[in-house]
DNA sequence: TCTCGACTTGGACGAAGTCCAAACTAGGTC
DNA sequence: GACCTAGTTTGGACTTCGTCCAAGTCGAGA
């Protein structure tokens, strides 16, 4: 944490309190969420936050490759601060809930010379989707597709 | 084609100019179309037809199992008549084209049981990301990012 | 302490998608 | 063919997620 701020002072950031916040907020809890959860968490530290300036932050952390941006569905983005270990996501399509899994040894096929089209590859995005065990056990009973919002530590 | 709408009106639909048109737009073009552009090539032979007929439709010919729905970026959903053989997708980070790469058998692991957290597991969606032949040509003079909206037959 | 370019802010704006009440129509019945 | 009605369609309002911008603020080097 206090790691990354220093990184960031090195590549020419200016050190703002509410950069600060966001990066802070970011590391904290080893979530995935999305800017908006960003934005209200940070707003506790530091009330008058915009919106606007935690949409630059988190752009900035992704461009600078400190932050992985996640699409899980067609909502809105996540933010996953777990960059050093290369990952793909568990996600319950019932819940929201979003696990990490680690990748395995050459996991997703580097994809042959011939099935490459001359592209040139640089990330490869796997999403398992399916059913958590809280969802699963509840399903006998009454169906509650519950509340959205992916809460998975990794 | 006629395929699909006889399979439909089996499973009662009721066959409208507008769904007909719809599914018409989807075989015709085997390209991963947006919803608006799905209504656009639709607008063409139906005129009258609205929005909202074309998302009803998209959503219930994917609870059908008939077309998938693919989130390729936190942009606007894309819709994919090729459900008969798995696939995954090679996207253009530059110029948008989305291309189908045949899946190869047990290619995306199937998630051991250590890693799966109690999960049923339904479905597994694999992105690989990188520039597509054009663009890295294009790469060296100057850098035209270029309209978006992915062109791509399987 | 001063200065200035980088940063922040709120609000307007835009894209993608959902919702709903009113109008319409496919297809079964006579 | 005329009739009926439940299933469909429609346009517009609304929501969510995100971008943009002109004006004001502030970090940090001199
Ligand atoms: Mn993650
Ligand atoms: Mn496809
Ligand atoms: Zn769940
Ligand atoms: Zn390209």
């Amino acid at each position: 944490m206090d790691d990354l701020l220093t990184r960031l002072r090195q590549r020419d950031w200016r050190l703002t309190s509410q950069r600060r916040v966001v990066a802070e907020v970011l590391v904290g809890e080893h979530v995935h969420l999305t800017a908006d959860e960003v934005h209200a968490r940070a707003a506790e530290l530091l009330p008058e936050i915009s919106r606007a300036t935690v949409y630059n932050t988190l752009g900035e952390l992704v461009s600078l490759g400190e932050v992985r941006e996640v699409t899980i569905d067609g909502r809105a983005k996540r933010y996953d601060p777990n960059v050093t270990g290369l990952h793909h996501h568990l996600v319950c399509t019932s819940c929201g809930l979003i696990l990490d899994i680690p990748a395995i040894a050459g996991d997703p096929s580097p994809l042959a010379r011939g099935s490459r089209f001359g592209f040139v590859v640089d990330a490869v995005d796997v999403t398992y989707r399916g059913t958590c065990p809280d969802c699963l056990a509840m399903d006998g009973e009454r169906r509650v597709p519950q509340a959205r919002g992916g809460s998975g530590r990794s």
